[in-house]
DNA sequence: AAGTGGTCTAGACCACTTT
DNA sequence: AAGTGGTCTAGACCACTTC
């Protein structure tokens, strides 16, 4: 009993994921981190499968909205106790990249969803109820990725990325200028009639009209002046203080897929936020 | 063996907390919401466990650095599964209010942590690594809770309060003004004396000398031009846009024990945030 | 009735820290 | 060696959903 608990735990896991009925013996093959000039580390066993259902999430093989295996069937598959599968799904219903339903099953999380439309647009109305804003492009077109994109991106300098302007409304109020640059080998095909008709969250087309769903996103905040060209577009006067949103957003495998620099006007709203 | 489950389930767990060798049958009693005109609803016995834990560290009876009781104890005391006892702790760690050390124990979270320094300092530098601002008290002083200020800290209009305004600086360089206004009857003692000298998160101060631990914070944020005043503290040119941040920080049982209005300059550091 | 996730238990062993 | 938290297992029952 013993001997089979040391043995998994040192285990890698077969990352052919269908091996139910395979009888090769393990490998004992060390996962995770080794620091030059130390032993290899191993990683727990519920991480190994945290990071193999993580795998089935970004080859597609379950897509977003999608019910993926029950606990139990990953459980045999994986050739592991459900409490060890269990663990692994725990941290990534934390992390948000799943969504139990009791009684159902556990879904791949999909930016289709109530729950999920204030995710990744934290500004609110100071009194009321929130709501979402109109979307009016302003502009799209292909260019070549400046320095500074390219690094946000992790492309190579003059790599085909999309540029795109939009405006934010709430009750036909101006209020966000998004500027987003997209690596252009994913987001072929974009234009400005497909982003128009869309309505609701632009993730959600993201995801669906081009395969990749974002996972996270880390922003960088500043207080800026309404230059003259801001100022037309959000009908505000030049030097309005405006929010300066810097967002570099990733998909899975910690990839970054879009760089947007949002101009909030905050007279009527404000950008939330909880520590904790 | 399915009865005396049964029976814990719908139990609620003593909570004088010290009953060792009680004897006494558990009472079957709900603890959790029941909303009007329905029958009583059962949190989880791991909800009680955190919740009787929470109680422990309101109360005082562990303060922050203390170690609080092992697992095992916990769960002799409590009369639960260790298992139990764990996914309690679990979450109170994933919400910063205790710190898990493998061989030593758990510990109730403190502010006077080199990991907890910028938790609720979101002013990171544009370039360079992060590093503590020097603090300058501007003044202190007692007054009347103003309607808006009491809203905010849960308590009367014209209650005593006392306010702070404070210039933080990195490297010698103005950056943030900072005004507070704190209940009165919790901080009785405050000085601009004893906030001078003292060095690093002024949290650190409140929950040693006022013995008062801030767990969470919600904040608003808004872009503001500097007014003349501000403009002489902060030492830039009346008009140059800054941001407005407004917090209210919770100590257990999220009791509002501090309103905050931050101003901060952003032409060399920004307000980091991780959307997720 | 069957299947799913949610809770709870009991026991084993591992990794780390202190004595 | 003893104590702590960390991982893993196996099995039970509960709450919820679907058939």
């Amino acid at each position: 009993m013993s001997f089979v608990v040391k043995l998994r735990s040192m285990n890698s896991i077969s990352s052919t994921a269908n091996n139910q009925n395979s009888s090769a013996a393990p490998q004992v093959v060390g996962i995770g981190n080794s620091l030059p000039g130390t032993s290899p580390t191993f990683s727990p066993l519920y991480q190994q499968i945290k990071a193999l259902i993580t795998q089935g999430l970004q080859s597609g093989e379950w897509k977003p909205g999608e019910l993926i295996p029950s606990e139990n069937e990953l459980a045999i598959r994986f050739k592991v106790s459900q409490g060890t599968v269990r663990k692994a799904i725990d941290e990534l219903s934390a992390e948000n990249l799943v969504v139990r339903r009791q009684g159902k099953g556990t879904f791949v999380a999909t930016h289709h969803e109530a729950r999920s439309q204030f995710r990744f647009l934290r500004l609110l109305p100071d009194e009321g109820v929130p709501h979402y804003p109109e979307n009016k492009i302003v502009e799209v077109k292909r260019l070549r990725a400046p320095a500074e994109v390219a690094r946000s991106l992790n492309i190579k300098s003059g790599d085909s990325v999309v540029f795109l302007r939009r405006v934010l409304s709430f009750s036909g109020v101006p209020t966000i200028l998004d500027e987003l640059w997209l690596p252009g080998v994913i987001f072929k095909g974009l234009t400005a009639e497909r982003l128009n008709e869309y309505k609701g969250p632009m993730y959600g087309l993201f995801e669906t009209e081009f395969g990749t769903h974002m996972i996270r996103a880390s922003e960088e905040i500043r207080a800026v002046c309404a230059d003259q060209f801001v100022s037309q577009l959000l009908n505000v006067s030049v030097g309005t203080p405006l929010l300066n949103v810097e967002r570099v957003s990733f998909t899975y495998g910690d990839k970054p897929v879009e760089l947007r620099r949002g101009l909030y006007l905050t007279s009527a709203y404000h950008y939330q936020n909880e520590l904790s």
